[in-house]
DNA sequence: CACAATTAGATTGCATACAATCTAATTGTG
DNA sequence: CACAATTAGATTGTATGCAATCTAATTGTG
């Protein structure tokens, strides 16, 4: 049984580890991505593009968590790096898409690499990994679904 | 054995599951810290004092793998909440020493209860947290030694 | 159909993160 | 001991995050 005491130490705490964990593993793809003049988050909305072409902003938040008052900004930016164009939709005029131009595209080839580079990094076992994708994702679940 | 395309998908990296699990979890953390009126790093380095009492700015950014540019303004702004004070060490004039002030003291007892409340909304068992956390410190390790 | 409620995004303001640069103090070296 | 190199922090500039608010479009309801 850990003491009080014991919970207060920065160490000992989960949120800790993730948070310093999440931020380590970001700047390990900065080297990666300077290649491509992309920050993290960019790379991240890029993914989501090149998983489905044309969504909505809406679609992106919630695939990131994100919010507007994040993506907004973000995505005005990669449409002035002439990788994204947004479009308002048709049948419901609230509704901006987002569509890849086709630097956007082509920037998905470029990225191929990425994944396996950061995985040697790493320094983890594939199961490890695996392992520990579950567990997250466990986690992330019951954070998600418990809006208190 | 998973394809290039799979690996580019958002949902199937490590780096997003990190980076949106820690984002969640601190957003936990907002409800609790409220009351205190503190920040999640305002508190994280509430944390690193109250286990260790007059350290350096330096000692502190280590803890925290955070540089002096995050640092210094939230020191700053810890200062004017009269929750710290700053004294330059007077065996090294380069180094700041940061001390609690006994109103900074005081918040320790006040947030006696927020590690076992954090814990309650994980949704896990005492055991799988151990389990995530070692996975993270082994993780986080092998990115700090490899300086690339 | 009028109109309140909801929804999609954008904007504003504040709080991180972090690279790059600057200053002042200390250390290392000839 | 002079002085180059290093070190501790602070500052500046850019890029997130997110709460709160605003606008315009759509939906729900009497």
């Amino acid at each position: 049984m850990k003491t009080k005491n014991e919970l207060l130490k920065v160490e000992e705490q989960l949120c800790f580890a993730l948070y310093s964990t999440s931020r380590l593993l970001i700047q390990n793809y900065k080297p990666l991505l300077k290649v491509l003049d992309l920050t993290y988050l960019q790379y991240l909305v890029l993914l989501v593009l090149w998983e489905n072409d044309r969504v909505s902003i809406k679609t992106i938040c919630e695939k990131l968590l994100l919010d507007s008052g994040t993506l907004s900004p973000l995505l005005k930016k990669l449409g002035s790096k002439g990788l994204i164009v947004k479009v308002r939709s048709p049948e419901d005029e609230r509704s901006v898409l987002v569509a890849l131009t086709s630097k956007g595209k082509a920037f998905e080839s470029k990225s191929q690499q990425i994944p396996q580079q950061m995985f040697c990094q790493l320094g983890l076992k594939s199961k490890e990994v695996e392992k520990l994708k579950n567990q997250l994702r466990l986690l992330l679940n019951n954070l998600v679904s418990e809006p208190n």
